[in-house]
DNA sequence: GTCTATAAATTGATAGAC
DNA sequence: GTCTATCAATTTATAGAC
């Protein structure tokens, strides 16, 4: 297991901006955290903004893999939800400091990568109203706003980052995502 | 309708604040939207951070307030729970700029002022698991989870703020509210 | 690829005149 | 209470030796 020096570098990106913010992290602070002089992160990203996008991209094609494969995990609508939310709001809860990044920092970058971090939104919004859609047809959900549901119901994951941490061990990241995904449920399930 | 020096800087706060976040804030930014030079700013607040403070002071106050007066107006708990999930959102779709300040810049707070701001958040959210308190005492409501509930009961409304903006005008702040609302009451309604 | 040293610009905040 | 001018510190990023 070695680490190179560019992993360092991302892991100590990812604390840095997690813990305060984008605007408020200074490259000595990332470059000091991997261990490295100043002037080192500059050999292998171009700019601050360019470490950010490294970190925000990873973080967006992971999210989109896990709601992809999940949603392909089987065709029966309530279960299919209940593991799609159970494993988006895990994923939050697990990676929350990542998940900060994803979802909060999203204007720090610049408008070409704002574009292409915008598509990976788009497609992770559709695959919950494709499923949620799914449910209507064949009559086992009852959705009146389709969109605005499938953004509420990623609400729930996405909000557990701005408080929720799994070292506090108040609850555990699977209670959470159990929670999370039967709140799901309830809010389309017909009847 | 007399705008005072103060007010026009508090507002220029809010739209600063709000559009690039605390630390990616300039003074100078702040002043040229007030109107003022640079150290006029200084006359009316000690820092940068004092300033905040007063703009995530009154958002919090006015949010409690909100949230109380709702769930004073009726006993029955559905309608009650609804109202109050209607009021939060609606309250934070029409004021998704100060909304913004309110919910994620609590990390660019001072640890004292972080303690005062941190009392109206355990306030606010009390009221919302006491409302679900009660409709689980009189057989109305079906919650496993008080504490994570009403968590993500409040994460509907909050996460507006993170994408939803009033001008945009594909859905009414009153539309997300009632769609809130809607699903809120099935999270918890028995039966 | 790493370092030390430093350039160039920007920042929060203050001094002092009016 | 507002301004102009400026300080002192910090920041992103680069130059050049090893």
């Amino acid at each position: 297991m070695t680490t190179t020096a560019r992993e360092r570098l991302m892991s100590a990106a990812v604390d840095a901006f997690a813990e305060k913010g984008f605007a408020a992290t200074t490259t000595r602070d990332i470059a000091s955290r991997a261990g490295m002089s100043p002037a080192a992160v500059y050999v292998h990203h171009d700019s601050k903004e360019s470490l950010f996008f490294q970190v925000s991209l990873s973080g967006h094609r992971e999210t989109l893999e896990l709601v992809e494969k999940s949603a392909a995990r089987t065709d029966e609508p309530v279960e299919r939800l209940r593991g799609l939310i159970y494993d988006f709001s895990l994923w939050h809860a697990r990676n929350s400091r990542v998940g900060r990044i994803v979802q909060y920092e999203f204007n720090a970058l610049t408008p070409e990568h704002r574009t292409e971090i915008g598509d990976y939104r788009r497609r992770i919004e559709r695959v919950v109203r494709d499923v949620l859609a799914d449910g209507v047809a064949v009559g086992a959900f009852d959705v009146d706003d389709l969109g605005g549901t499938a953004r509420a119901l990623l609400s729930l994951g996405v909000d557990l980052v701005r408080w929720y941490s799994p070292e506090a061990g108040s609850r555990t990241p699977e209670a959470m995502a159990t929670l999370h995904a039967s709140l799901a449920v309830r809010m389309v399930h017909k009847g």
